[in-house]
RNA sequence: GGGGCGGUAGCUCAGCUGGUCAGAGCAGCGGACUCAUAAUCCGUCGGUCACGGGUUCAAGUCCCGUCCGCCCUACCA
């Protein structure tokens, strides 16, 4: 293509260690996956940022309820639980940033550094009721009267524990200077904040007015040290969202920084606002230019509830991908769901999608078409152009698939490409291949038609592989495509061009029998 | 209290600035076909678009109110 490479820098969240990797961060770090493999082989300086949030005072004391000091603590959870999802999940991403590692404490010391000398941070007094669990200060409408062991006591709404009085000197930024800079920017760049009601809300909740935010903290020690105050430790919050430029270099590698800086944040729309509210604001303190967009996605729903891993309704990923495999585990949040909804997770949708889509409709398709061209042609593609009508059609998905994941709408660049499938399904019904085999004078046609379906399963293994990455990759290579899918241009999908052989591969997406 | 988002066929959901908008997929039912993973293709059943008012020549589509679900946020206590 035309098109000079772009930029591509995109960000999860980084994940809070103490809790156990479940389908929410999964669908998160697999939504980003995906937009970030679909730069990469649309040819965009891409890099994929995830990683791990590991201080805090909730991360030390559970350490220490198992005996160990917060590192070697936050090193098991990290080695043995995050780190193997990404592997699971199929995540290529080009980076793994902890907040434990010297870069991110040397670059968070210089950020805190450049923003207490330029005067955005001040010292001052703060008291109030603080909950472990949350990591965050509560008001009074936060608590309810304890039960239980804790009868008579206030206790927090969401851990049903008490929660603790902390009085205490602490640094402050004046995130209240920022509203009017804030308002400016949702109003100068309306896809800053992604989609339009967690714009709405955001843009709001400034519109009320804000307070500065205390973002240091002098009770305990597990965490980053202010710089000119060995006594304070950075406040968990404030010191993870820096990891989006520690890890790029931010300080000490202008060049690098230059390179990936400004990002694309894709976050769930819980902690939409800590992006786009306090982390635009700290990057103007800086003075470094603010994040492309920020992009809050919906939650998964089951059985009509929120998952929670507070209230523990998490389902394991791994429990999904035993049964129907990590491409269908991929393609089913990204296809089912509305990039930015909410949406419903249960079994049998899953279940009905894999057979229906996956199994009867593009396994089907690539079984049926390969199994044609070995029959009536030895294995070889006839070497003639598509039908036009099929032609027109690949052309049009791809364009339209393309312009989609620019509006970060993941589900509909998957429509597109199922919609080359069912064409072709249809295609091959009307055509009745079978049926111009045994007719000497028809011969022409049966070439073109066998030529289109394999130009057609080739055009869709390439759009669908930044999701299945592996059943797109035997797909490929069955249909003839040369190398790698992944490093197929994906905006020009429907003009590859390979071997000109098909190969018998087994069922792409095998039934599932019901258990 | 303020704000936001939802409530459309059995299920999951599309329907932007009002006028073929009453739709799609899946499931169900009927038929066709045999290249294929008992797959595919065609046809078909199915909804008072949460409820009640209003604006309009015309309203899922705008306004007001009510109910239900969810989320954000405050304050009195």
């Amino acid at each position: 293509m035309e098109t000079m490479p772009e930029r591509f820098t995109v960000t999860t969240p980084i994940y809070y260690v103490n809790d156990v990797p479940h389908i929410g961060h999964a669908y998160n770090e697999v939504a980003t996956d995906v937009l970030a493999r679909w730069h990469r082989m649309r040819g965009d300086d891409t890099f994929m940022l995830t990683g791990t949030d590991e201080h805090g005072q909730k991360i030390m004391r559970t350490a220490a309820a198992h005996d160990t000091s917060p590192q070697e603590w936050t090193d098991r959870l990290v080695e043995t639980a995050w780190k193997p999802q990404l592997d699971l999940l199929d995540i290529a991403n080009d980076d793994f940033i902890r907040t434990t590692e010297e870069r991110h404490e040397r670059g968070v010391k210089i950020f805190l550094q450049r923003l207490y000398d330029a005067g955005w941070i001040y010292h001052g007094e703060f008291e109030a009721e603080y909950c472990v669990g949350c990591e965050e200060y509560k008001t009074a409408s936060d608590l309810v009267p304890g039960t239980g062991e804790y009868e008579g006591q206030l206790v927090c709404a969401i851990h049903s524990r008490p929660v603790e009085t902390v009085r205490e000197a602490n640094y402050f930024f004046k995130l209240s200077e920022f509203q009017q800079q804030l308002l400016d920017l949702y109003a100068d760049r309306p896809d800053y904040v992604q989609p339009e009601h967690v714009r709405n809300e955001v843009r709001s909740f400034v519109s009320q007015g804000l307070t500065d935010l205390s973002i240091s903290r002098s009770t305990f020690d597990w965490g980053i040290e202010v710089p000119w105050d060995e006594d304070h430790v950075v406040y968990v919050w404030f010191e993870a969202l820096l990891n989006y430029v520690t890890a790029i270099g931010y300080g000490v590698d202008d060049e690098t920084f230059e390179r990936r800086w400004p990002a694309v944040h894709i976050v769930g729309k819980d902690i939409a606002r800590f992006h786009a509210v306090i982390w635009p604001a700290m990057q103007m303190a800086a003075g470094i230019p603010v994040s492309d967009h920020v992009f809050g996605h919906g939650w998964l729903l089951v059985g009509g509830e929120k998952m929670s891993k507070s209230k523990a309704t998490g389902i394991e990923p791994r429990q999904i991908t035993d049964v129907f495999g990590v491409d269908a585990f991929r393609y089913y949040f990204m296809r089912a769901i509305a990039f930015g909804s909410d949406g419903s997770f249960s079994w049998e949708d899953l279940d009905a999608r894999y057979h229906s889509e996956l199994a009867n409709g593009l396994g089907n398709l690539a079984s049926r078409a390969i199994a044609m061209v070995q029959k009536y042609r030895d294995g070889v593609v006839p070497d003639v152009a598509p039908v036009p009508e099929v032609a027109e059609l690949l052309e049009a998905s791809v364009t339209r698939a393309d312009a989609a994941i620019d509006r970060f709408q993941i589900h509909e660049a998957i429509d597109q490409a199922m919609r080359i499938v069912d064409r072709l399904n249809g295609f091959v019904t009307e055509q009745a291949p079978w049926v111009l085999a045994k007719d000497d004078a028809r011969q022409d046609e049966l070439d073109a038609v066998l030529a289109t379906l394999v130009q057609g399963i080739g055009t869709a293994a390439i759009l669908l592989a930044p999701v299945m990455t592996r059943s797109t990759q035997s797909l490929w290579a069955a249909v003839g495509g040369e190398g790698e899918v992944r490093d197929q241009p994906i905006r020009s999908a429907h003009a590859w061009r390979g071997t000109g052989r098909v190969e018998t591969i087994p069922p792409l997406f095998p039934r599932v029998e019901a258990q």
